[in-house]
DNA sequence: GCTAAAGAGCGTAGCTCATACGCAATTAAG
DNA sequence: CTTAATTGCGTATGAGCTACGCTCTTTAGC
């Protein structure tokens, strides 16, 4: 691990604090261009087409002139990470924290889905890139007039984070199957659950099947429909956090 | 997509209830057995070294003769995420939904904990092999005896899964990442903040940082605190839907 | 029993990928 | 001008998924 400014390497990269080298060949790519090559054909074909091969490809060179500026494909996978967000909106300074953190949650969900790839990225380590540390400070700054302790506005903006990447995951990969396999879902499926769950095992559930809650007239999947259940998750977590913030005066 | 007893091909899979073949050589392998050695190999060496040819190594088998009883190596995962499952703990009778859902969310994240791999597997539709299909009816079960409409329980109970995926993601990822590089947290990850997080920019993050908040005395990645971070999210929502059941009577 | 159909196991081969290695071309420092 | 550093890239290796087709086994139907 070489340090550069006192930096991990890691994070100099990502910050783009690496030092210009003095002699030797002008190099004719950059990692930002690298990156956002990558980001690119990650928007349009999905992250399954990201080969170093294509994103080389697409900068018109060679496969191997891109490890001269990446240690790995999992390198790249992790600048993709940072690079692909957008700047936070800036905070409405003044406003309560409820409505202040309601948009900034739906903002991290909207930057996120621009890039349905995300959350198939591995996470490496806590966020250490600008982007990411920057949308950080924003949800934290929704915080700053409460009374809590900094430790505890980090937990609530963590678990804000774990629920909009969870949900971001559910949201994609539903929709990608759905895409492959629209059976699994609609009329189909609601047919085989009527099937298959007998009432004395899972009688909760035969509940909801007789209910007709998956029985959807169409066979289309609604995206709105996943993100009203996030609304309504999202609000159940902040009204826990106000019940919270009662409790302590 | 052929059907088989009025079910689509692949839920019957998920269910074991593909009917016999009646002449043809007998199988020497089942797609129980394969599913199991695969489990017992991502369980052992990661979801990386699960490939076709080291499960049927495993198994004493050619690596295409997987292929008569597993469409792809994605159907193969597929199984996997159902069979990987133990059966839920029975749902004490009687007690209230909050003790009852908390219990159940905690034994979910447990039983997906034994498989690290777990959140790494696509999603393809919604649950629909029985061992999902038994914990999603046994969620549901705490919420039996509220006045929620069934489609609500289902928001209830989907969002909590949402919150428990995203979770288990952010452990185990951090946790590898750990692994890899122990540097990327603790100190050095601290002395790169303070270095990088400009108050001007960052105001809240860099009050986060200032206040010691990410040192951690110990160079080593403590999973108890995500934990105890898993629990605080989880009582929040939990506040969230008290308060929904109150304001509906 | 005999024949033919239906399956099972598996060897081969084609394709895509990541990436180690080493050479040639290019640039700046001394 | 020499030399060290650095980039671009061709080649090669090994892993992985899976289509194809051959062969062997078992049973249904006569």
């Amino acid at each position: 691990m070489t340090e550069e400014n006192g930096l991990p390497a890691e994070i100099a990269l990502l910050w783009g604090l690496r030092e210009p080298p003095r002699r030797g060949r002008k190099p004719s790519l950059t990692v930002g261009e690298i990156t956002r090559a990558a980001i690119e054909v990650a928007d349009a074909e999905g992250l399954g087409a990201v080969s170093m091969a294509r994103v080389a490809k697409e900068l018109g060179n060679s496969t191997m002139a891109l490890y001269r500026h990446v240690d790995s494909k999992d390198a790249l996978l992790k600048l993709m990470a940072d690079a692909a967000l957008d700047d936070p909106p800036p905070t409405p300074a003044g406003g309560d924290w409820r409505a202040g953190l309601t948009a900034w949650t739906h903002s991290v969900l909207a930057a996120l889905r621009k890039h349905p790839w995300y959350s198939r990225i591995p996470l490496h380590g806590p966020p250490a890139g600008p982007r990411n540390l920057a949308w950080f400070d924003s949800g934290l700054g929704a915080l700053a007039d409460t009374p809590l302790e900094e430790g505890e506005k980090v937990g609530v903006v963590m678990g804000l984070i774990t629920l909009v990447h969870g949900q971001l995951r559910f949201s994609v990969e539903l929709a990608e199957g759905f895409q492959d396999n629209p059976d699994a879902f609609g009329r189909t499926y609601s047919r085989a659950l009527r099937l298959l769950v007998d009432p004395r095992r899972m009688p909760a559930l035969a509940r909801v099947v007789g209910a007709g809650v998956f029985d959807h007239e169409d066979e289309r999947y609604d995206e709105s429909d996943v993100d009203a259940e996030f609304a309504f998750s999202l609000e159940l977590y902040l009204d826990g956090v106000a019940a919270y913030l009662a409790r302590r005066g």
